[in-house]
DNA sequence: CAGTCATATCGTATATTGACGATATACGAT
DNA sequence: ATCGTATATCGTCAATATACGATATGACTG
């Protein structure tokens, strides 16, 4: 997959789009994924410890899925003490449906 | 990522949406594939040379695209001929953005 | 049937994902 | 300062993903 970087960086105008789109569908291109961020969603925001409490997942693992997430720009995690609370980010699901309605009705920019 | 069949295939009722969407989601989640729907998308149908030559793939790699996108149910393919027309599937957009909907609402089914 | 074009599949190399336990880090409380 | 809790990161392993060239398959043409 250093091919998918390589697609994913290399174009400069056109191709970005894709890329953006490819990226923000990646964030969610796994089931444990889109069940935190529907978790999210539900709850406008959730300690990351009732995350992983949610998951039938080792705590490690769902902390790399919120990097992920994080890293797609699905979520924010915020600092809270000890702990970090995570919610969606606002916006996230607009842009990426405002993609796909481009995508679909052949939108470039 | 035999965690990712696993975790896809095992849930019966709820987490199927998830599956489904994150499916859905896999199959655009790489900028090639996002560039071949939108070529789809755009020009409604396509010979599966000219959507090789629209790319910088080898034709390879470009058909193994192809199969994760009919695989995902994002398009189909025809056979015309000594060719293969590809189109979108009809519906697989607009169910894609009601996962993303329900998902956004909270519904559960 | 042989030849050619179009597409799919095979075989393979490399990088990445996703899983986990173990460890490190950060913070609040004692 | 030390302890305990909450998260993140590290190290590692098996399983994919993705790329490519080479080869197989399928479909017309002559």
């Amino acid at each position: 997959m250093a091919d998918r970087a390589r697609f994913m960086k290399r174009r400069a105008g056109p191709g970005k789009a894709e890329a953006e789109l490819a990226a923000l569908a990646w964030g969610i291109a796994h089931p444990a994924r889109t069940a935190i961020l529907r978790l999210l969603l539900d709850q406008g925001e959730c300690i990351c410890g009732a995350i992983v409490d949610s998951m039938p997942l080792a705590q490690a693992t769902v902390s790399q899925h919120l990097k992920v997430l994080k890293e797609t720009g699905w979520i924010e995690g915020e600092i809270d003490g000890p702990r970090v609370c995570y919610c969606p980010t606002a916006g996230a699901m607009a842009r990426f449906k405002q993609l796909l309605q481009d995508l679909e009705s052949g939108e470039r920019r």
